[in-house]
DNA sequence: AACAAAGACAACCGCGAATGG
DNA sequence: TCCATTCGCGGTTGTCTTTGT
């Protein structure tokens, strides 16, 4: 089939990008968020073709990218990787938080690569597809072996919470019990203490057998519906911090068998939900009271916050809209000594200013304000696409849980839903089973609907 | 000071995979 | 299932800056 050009060239300018074009890309995406690239420069007014608006944006305007000098670390990094991968770029970029595959490529081209050459590194030219150009002492790794799963974290507002556990509990079959079920037996097995989420991955150096190495059924790809809601999610998030963690959310909703993901959805929401309200509230003493509410308005409050002046984000971890179920074969194992929350409950450690996230290793390290912004463009973007529909994917969504979205029940028999936890439960996060019935966010006696059992992460 | 060469990096191009009607 | 469209990726080019002569 005949490839149509990425623009027509009759009047769309080319080159530099002035500030003003930048200003008017970044003005638009602030509103719009990301995508529809090929109907956005018109949009935003902008004479250009909408692969050249993705690119500056991707490349330079992202808020979310670190610029400047490579550190050591990232240099050797790089040379690591690029052993093991070869001119791939992008994965290359997801293990360097914040550095683009722009970057890191020039970076190498014009610094690294004659610097391997002069050492006699001969896997500079490494090809994947000629194992034996690899190095001895390396061999070639596959991308979904690579290529990071990164649940950040997430701390949902109240609302969004609801919103989240509405999604999670239409999405969550009642097949997925017996997967929480089982995980908490392997966790109380293999640790008495926390159940770390990484124990449902399929690689993950010392978790028990996962539920995906003896269920490989498990991580069949998407479906449509997963695929829409894929869309959506990335329609929703590109630019999130929180990404990762709500397309996990999202991509549980595959039809029939991919359990798995379901199952970590879930977890992840209330692991992540879990470990940012500990991060926070350990990290800023002054807010942990407002934490055990499940009122993020009140702890944006607490931070003053403007919307519209906080979008300095942090790194995500981008969006590969077909690779959903690849890249989500695994949690990667932390390479830097990252505070591990789950392992560390007491609330009354002290931290730095700086955070970290055990296995997060994208994400590497990010201050208090930068979780703040993250939970800040997370909520408003994701609370404001869900309630106004103005957006395809919202209306997709909506068109397909037309029947009774606002409730909660599920199949025929249980309703499963995901709630962050709080201090009141032990800071762990938890996952309810509700018997059969219809139950309903706008009900005022919801507090009071009592699960049939619980389980907690 | 003038010019050329090299370096650095933003931006572009084309391909292929994913997506959706 | 087909096929037009969209998007992401990796290679390459263009342009500006720095360095050397």
């Amino acid at each position: 089939m005949g490839r149509t050009p990425c623009c027509n060239a009759d009047g769309l300018k080319k080159g530099a990008w002035t500030a003003d074009e930048d200003q008017k890309l970044i003005a638009y995406i602030k509103e719009h968020g990301e995508g529809g690239w090929r109907t956005l420069p018109q949009k935003a007014g902008l004479q250009r073709c909408g692969k050249s608006c993705r690119l500056r944006w991707a490349n330079y305007l992202r808020p979310d990218i670190k610029r400047g000098e490579f550190s050591k670390e990232e240099e050797q990094k790089i040379i690591e990787l690029h052993a093991s991968l070869g001119n791939r770029w992008s994965a290359i970029a997801r293990h360097l938080p914040k550095r683009t595959d722009n970057e890191i490529k020039n970076y190498w081209n014009t610094h690294l690569k004659k610097r391997q050459a002069e050492k006699g590194n001969d896997h500079v030219c490494y090809n994947p597809d000629d194992p034996s150009s690899a190095p001895s002492n390396t061999s070639p790794v596959c991308e979904t072996e690579l290529a990071p799963a990164q649940p950040t974290p997430l701390r949902p507002s109240s609302a969004s919470v609801h919103l989240l556990n509405k999604i999670a509990a239409k999405l969550a079959p009642s097949t997925c019990l017996e997967t929480l079920k089982t995980s908490q037996s392997i966790a109380t097995e293999a640790d008495t203490d926390v159940v770390d989420v990484s124990i449902m991955n399929t690689r993950h150096s010392e978790s028990p057998p996962s539920l995906a190495m003896r269920c490989p059924d498990m991580l069949r790809p998407a479906s449509t519906s997963a695929r829409l809601l894929n869309k959506m999610a990335s329609r929703l998030t590109n630019r999130l911090h929180c990404i990762d963690t709500i397309k996990s959310i999202l991509s549980g909703s595959s039809d029939n068998h991919d359990i798995m993901h379901r199952s970590t959805s879930v977890s992840s929401l209330s692991e992540t939900a879990s470990d940012m309200s500990r991060s926070i509230s350990t990290s800023n003493g002054g807010i942990h009271d407002q934490m055990t509410t499940h009122d993020l308005s009140s702890l944006m409050d607490s931070f003053d916050l403007d919307l519209l002046n906080n979008w300095n984000g942090v790194s995500d971890g981008g969006v590969s809209s077909g690779s959903m179920c690849d890249t989500y074969s695994g949690w990667e194992s932390p390479a830097s000594p990252l505070y591990d929350f789950s392992k560390n409950n007491n609330n009354n450690n002290n931290y730095n200013d700086r955070l970290t996230f055990s296995g997060c290793e994208s994400m590497g390290t990010c201050s208090v304000g930068e979780v703040k912004d993250a939970l800040t463009t997370t909520t408003t973007t994701f609370e404001s696409e869900m309630t106004t529909g103005s957006r395809d994917a919202t209306n997709q969504l909506e068109k397909y849980f037309a029947d009774g979205f606002s409730d909660f029940f599920i199949g025929d028999s249980h309703v499963v839903s995901a709630f962050s936890a709080d201090s009141k439960d032990g800071g762990e996060s938890k996952a309810e089973v509700f018997e059969e019935g219809t139950y309903s966010w706008e009900d005022p006696l919801f507090e009071n609907y009592q699960p049939s059992d619980s389980y907690f992460f």
